[in-house]
RNA sequence: GUAGAUAUAGCUCAGCUGGUUAGAGCGUCGGAUUGUGAUUCCGAAGGUCGUGGGUUCGAGCCCCAUUAUUUACCCCA
């Protein structure tokens, strides 16, 4: 016999499992809808050319390809048999040959499909349009701690306005869903391209962009030693490196990094026009050339306002990439503290996301939540309510068919009241359905027998605290209706 | 893709330098208690030791291969 297996990186979840993760999204989407945006579907299949070239080439790779059906590999058309894969194809490599034998793959991410959806209903759809988004994902990555290859993301977006009071939202949604989770200990990361840009540019534009994002991402894993090894050998230069440091080294508050790295980068000599910009300047120029530093001052102003209290967990951070997507404004990121998981939830604003699906020029800003590791924190936290197993409030016991039909209009009665009710099915012994009933976690048990049935009554027995009752069988359901 | 670790009962794991019939705890089932759970006591079922080769008088243990799982890197939720 075969022992049964599921694929690598997919899990089964149990009923308490399921009443656990239903707990999160739950709270998860009352807050989204608080904050007025609408529920989206899209399906588990999209086409791959929207898919292919939106992760890059590693993201590419990831992608779980579906299999076209029927023969895919030939074409028969009035018994003319025409090879799709030809032997030229094959000789060219896999890259050849997938383009012709699959044409749909699992959605990789919430925000393509979405981004999609909206140049496909650009006519009908009211901007700015808020839409959230909780559906499971597939990568075809190697499965470790906290990653797996199907997984759900919970998605709030917003497109059509580049007002930052959506970036301020963000941050006000990452908190309540967080403190509505029981999570205290977390972090929520703060930053802008336009500060990374501003710090490349600081550092004379040495060396490539992008591995200086990738390099300084990792500061807090790997340190500063192991940042400068992997800089030096990308090629920086060392007072270059050292400039950097000075730079990212920068303290305080969240205002106090901004105008501290402000300053940094003025005595850096970086310049949008030749003229070299002050802390205090008023040309709109610097405002434009330091947009990141502006909106980022800007996000804090309006969190303010909104009576956000929690600034000693947001932080500014300007080591905070965020891969190197589409992300082109503020970028955000959510750590668990003292739990050993990658983030939680990330984000940040595209200004151009929907233009290869020919609408350009949308801008949008949006953010996930891995519902999936934020189970694994909850429960490595010990932070879960305890839930039964099932939603049961009571189980009917009795002593034979004849007393199990007997209750059956009780039963249906405890149900029409909405009260979750069953009866055990099989006339077992008492002592059998009890264990049953404790097992499973159902609070209150009602003694069905034949001294009960004569007298019309029930006993009920709550299974906390031991204590017994006996109510008249019509004064059930108004007992436990609370 | 690169590197390491692990694989023994439903689950978590013991199993000595290779040596008779492979063990424990938990769980499951039955009984003590023919009308009362979670505590207690007694009993039972359950394993071709991941798979395939090899070494040996003899392999759960040593060697090779293979598959699966898992950790780290890369990247990410």
């Amino acid at each position: 016999m075969e022992k049964p297996s599921i694929p690598q990186g997919t899990r089964d979840f149990g009923p308490a499992q399921v009443a656990r993760r239903q707990h999160i999204f739950g709270v998860i989407r009352r807050t989204f809808e608080t904050f007025g945006y609408a529920p989206l579907e899209t399906p588990t299949l999209e086409n791959l050319s929207v898919l292919t070239g939106k992760y890059g080439d590693e993201g590419d790779q990831l992608l779980f390809k579906v299999l076209n059906s029927g023969n895919f590999l030939v074409k028969e058309r009035r018994g003319e048999i025409t090879p799709l894969v030809t032997a030229e194809d094959l000789d060219a490599g896999p890259k050849a040959v997938l383009p012709k034998i699959a044409e749909k793959g699992l959605r990789y991410d919430l925000t393509v499909p979405f981004a999609r959806y909206v140049a496909m209903n650009r006519g009908t759809l009211t901007f700015p349009f808020k839409r959230y988004q909780m559906q499971p994902v597939w990568r075809a990555d190697k499965p470790q701690r906290g990653r797996y290859r199907e997984f759900y993301q919970c998605d709030a977006d917003v497109v059509g306005t580049t007002s930052l009071l959506c970036e301020a939202e963000i941050v006000l949604m990452m908190a309540q869903v967080l403190n509505g989770l029981g999570l205290e200990d977390y972090t929520i990361k703060i930053n802008h391209r336009g500060v990374l840009r501003n710090i490349y540019q600081a550092l004379g534009g040495e060396g490539q962009e992008t591995d200086l994002f990738v390099a300084i991402d990792k500061l807090d894993k790997i340190g500063r030693d192991g940042v400068s090894r992997e800089l030096l050998a990308k090629g920086f230069s060392e007072p270059t490196i050292d400039t950097l440091f000075a730079l990212l080294g920068v303290e305080g508050d969240y205002a106090e990094k901004l105008e501290r790295l402000m300053v940094g980068f003025v005595t850096a000599g970086v310049e949008p026009d030749g003229l070299r910009p002050t802390a205090e300047s008023e040309d709109d120029d610097d405002a434009a050339f330091y947009r990141g530093l502006n909106e980022l001052a800007e996000v804090r102003d309006l969190l303010q306002a909104s009576g956000f209290k929690q600034f000693d967990r947001l932080e500014f951070d300007p080591t905070l990439a965020r891969g190197l997507s589409y992300y082109t404004g503020c970028i955000f990121e959510v750590k668990i503290n003292n739990v050993a998981m990658g983030s939680v939830s990330g984000g940040g604003r595209y200004d151009n996301l929907t233009g290869s699906f020919g609408l350009p020029g949308v801008s949008g800003v949006g953010f996930s939540f891995g519902v999936d590791r934020l189970y694994d924190c909850l429960e490595s936290l010990n932070l879960f309510t305890e839930t039964g197993e099932t939603p049961t409030r009571v189980l009917l016991t009795h002593f034979n068919a004849e007393a199990g039909r007997a209750a059956l209009p009780l039963l249906a009665e405890l149900r029409a009241a909405g009260i979750p009710a069953e009866l055990y099915p099989d006339p077992s012994k008492l002592q059998k359905q009890f264990k049953y009933a404790d097992a499973k976690g159902i609070p209150l048990v009602l003694v069905l027998g034949p001294e009960e049935l004569a007298a019309g009554v029930a006993k009920i027995k709550i299974m906390k605290t031991g204590e017994e009752k006996t109510l008249a069988m019509s004064e059930v359901v108004t007992a436990l209706t609370v």
